[in-house]
DNA sequence: CCTACCGATCGGTAGG
DNA sequence: CCTACCGATCGGTAGG
């Protein structure tokens, strides 16, 4: 129903309706957007609670309001949609990052101020709304290829960049014991495996857990 | 061709050949024993390279040189055989925690050892040969029921009971700054991330994580 | 994007 | 434990 009366709608000169603004991409373009969005959003929550394997792509179409074949005019193949769901997650949480690092002006914190706005942020991505995107690439890794891996593995360089130098000076202050490479590694072990027990509705906040790892790794206290 | 054999022996009256020693259970027993050991072997070589939903139950029949149905005479399920996974890599990790900790006269050791020498033998039961049974559990958790999931949690418990003093005494002398229960949570992450990354073909050895993670947690250095 | 469909594969079972 | 098989489901496609 919607899609016919955009249709219609499409076919009065744009100008008539819209007189200021760039020009929007056509209707079918629109759609195909968000049916797309859609179809990704309902993958990543799938994915996530019954895994790639589990999940049918029949799941996936009706989680989207679509029939059982459907997903593949937008998505060459479930492999591909996988793929969608994990670059997607990366890319969102290379942004979220950046965003926070500039939004708290970081280069004039402290280096254990750093870490914590890093670790606060990171939970944030990992277990907060919609956090669906992150899990499944972390989980479902071996479902893709490996030259899908690749192009995941720079976004995730690009991601931890912004740690090195930070685990680096707790390092050269002393406030970082340990080797900064297996240190980095088991920090987001840490943080990482949150997803399997953090329960969103009781316990610990999203506060409590960075304080924990705070004082976990470099002994900050509160 | 070997069972042939061995029925055929097995018609020889036990007296004749084994003088010595309490009756052995009868070559149907013995047989079944071995076959469902080397299923649940197979099982979990395969469940941990490629899930339990991307595995099926042909390739456990094969990796176990039987025919297809044949899993089905020792297991109910491939659900039950997951499960038998599972149990028998936690109680494995049990028994070699306690003796870990008996032949090493744990309570002799200072706190920070005490840490050393759980978190090495839990790396061993990790990332050791034939490791494949807890990075199982611990990915695959979603594919059994919750009773199944009652019975390993107490596995769990009884696993993670000999953490618990160790973190407290850590933890009142100032050593640990974090809070005990979220940082046993976050220690068990970091370790037990390193089935995603861990190579041990390169690079680090299981002393060095034990290093780093001991320096990561406590600030105790080599 | 839907309809209708295909070949392949899956977990599991009866009967021996 | 094998043989032979079942119904269900799966990813994916042609044609509109």
């Amino acid at each position: 129903m919607q899609t016919a009366t955009a249709r219609r709608a499409a076919a009065v000169p744009a100008a008539a309706k819209r007189p200021r603004g760039r020009p929007r991409k056509t209707v079918d373009e629109r759609d195909d957007g968000n049916r797309r969005r859609k179809l990704i959003l309902g993958a990543a929550r799938l994915f996530r609670r019954k895994g790639f394997d589990g999940t049918s792509t029949r799941d996936i179409a009706a989680a989207a309001g679509m029939q059982s074949g459907s997903p593949f005019y937008h998505f060459e193949s479930k492999q591909a949609l996988l793929f969608a769901v994990m670059e997607q997650g990366m890319r969102h949480a290379v942004e979220r990052q950046e965003q926070a690092i500039a939004a708290a002006g970081m280069d004039r914190l402290r280096p254990p101020e750093q870490l914590r706005l890093l670790v606060r942020n990171h939970f944030e991505i990992l277990l907060g709304p919609g956090s669906d995107f992150i899990p499944v690439m972390l989980y479902e890794a071996r479902s893709i290829t490996a030259r899908q891996h690749a192009a995941l593995s720079e976004l995730r360089s690009t991601y931890e960049a912004a740690w090195e130098p930070v685990l680096q000076a707790l390092h050269a202050s002393g406030r970082l014991k340990a080797d900064v490479k297996l240190a980095r590694l088991m920090i987001f072990g840490a943080l990482n495996w949150s997803v399997q027990w953090f329960d969103r509705r009781k316990e610990a906040s999203l506060d409590d857990l960075t304080q924990a790892a705070l004082s976990l790794f470099i002994g900050e206290k509160a």
